[in-house]
DNA sequence: TAGATTGTTAATCGATTAACAATC
DNA sequence: TAGATTGTTAATCGATTAACAATC
């Protein structure tokens, strides 16, 4: 397989979420036209997206809705059903602990950790919190993949040093800064602060 | 001024981030190089998107720290202390309204809005939770500039119709659609799942 | 002055769009 | 069959990287 975009990585979550939708609709096969018109993104872009993963459509016909929706699945890894723990239950680790797209798309939240010992013991979507004192050790009964880093800023790079040393498999960091990670540890760094900076330039630029 | 790349635009409340940083740490100038350093972004890359808003820098010495975070603050429009407020006051909407980091930029959260009534009247952060039946008086009132929706993806659309309505400037949308807004609205669509789905394609494609 | 570092132009790389043959 | 729609190749567009003159 050639080298894959990561444009087109980032779409694939877009085509699943469509797809669902279609299906939830009743929908049965679908165009790259029609699925194109949902998700505001051109006909060509979808096709040329799922080409690079192999042969989905049917030509003359489209894509069969459920079978694609399982290919991208199957293509993001979600089949894997990933554990993942969430470091930090302040507002933004409690709110993620109650996002429910994260289960529909197959992860299982199996662990929240805190310092704080007035929270520790809570229970947070029903999943306890632990003591972030057994980390790396909780990391290892509970088979953890991916740790989701929702800690202050000033905190993030030892939670992910002490991740990293738990040989998990991948971060998902929420803290405002750059991390220093190996290179061959996969890291996603949220933003929150850029989408709204973004928008500030644009209402600044062209008022309508 | 020539038309500037998004992913310029991207950068820029990295760069404004790093700058405050390096301003903490005492830093009165910074290269090129060094910012590069701190972000893992080339100092080439940096010279350049800079470059396309002005000459801020200094031939042989870098660019004065201060004088470089008021310019990009500039920039990003976030001198104009934008209104914002939050319809949707769920677990994300509540930790959004709890994100120290939005007002640290400049933005003034004025309002939160909700629909449940258990919630209405209630103070999350110092702000009282207005009825969403009055949003398009009380947007106008408060003369509120930048809409957040974290509402459920169902009703997503139809706060944006009524944002759209009440002559908003910008809409930062969590719900996991995408929605229909006239052309001249300028809106940015967070999408949390995307970021997750990704780390998964990763970490299962090139596992460590 | 000599060393350092920016700003800018040219070269490369990567992603999107257009076009169309293949085929259901 | 005729119309529709994919998959793929070629053309265009945009973004990054490299190189270096300008200058502090």
């Amino acid at each position: 397989m050639k080298d894959i975009s990561k444009a087109t990585i980032d779409r694939l979550p877009l085509y699943l979420r469509a797809l669902r939708m279609s299906q939830d609709e009743g929908l049965d096969v679908i165009s790259s036209e029609e699925l194109g018109r949902r998700l505001e993104i051109t006909p060509e872009q979808i096709r040329k997206d799922l080409a690079s993963f192999g042969q989905f459509g049917k030509k003359g016909v489209g894509y069969y809705v459920n079978e694609l929706k399982h290919s991208i699945s199957n293509i993001l890894g979600l089949d894997n059903h990933w554990n993942i723990a969430i470091i930090g239950i302040g507002h933004l680790g409690s709110a993620l602990a109650n996002y429910h797209n994260f289960i529909s798309l197959g992860f299982n939240l199996v662990a929240l950790f805190d310092h704080d010992s007035s929270i520790v013991g809570k229970t947070v979507n029903h999943v306890k919190v632990t003591d972030i004192d057994v980390l790396e050790q909780t990391i290892k009964d509970l088979n953890i993949h991916i740790g989701i880093i929702t800690v202050p800023g000033q905190f993030a790079q030892e939670v992910a040093n002490r991740l990293v040393k738990s040989k998990i498999k991948g971060i998902w960091n929420f803290a405002p800064i750059r991390m220093k990670v190996p290179d061959d540890m996969h890291i996603v760094n949220e933003d929150l602060s850029i989408g709204l900076s973004c928008l500030s330039y644009h209402i600044t630029r062209k008022p309508r």
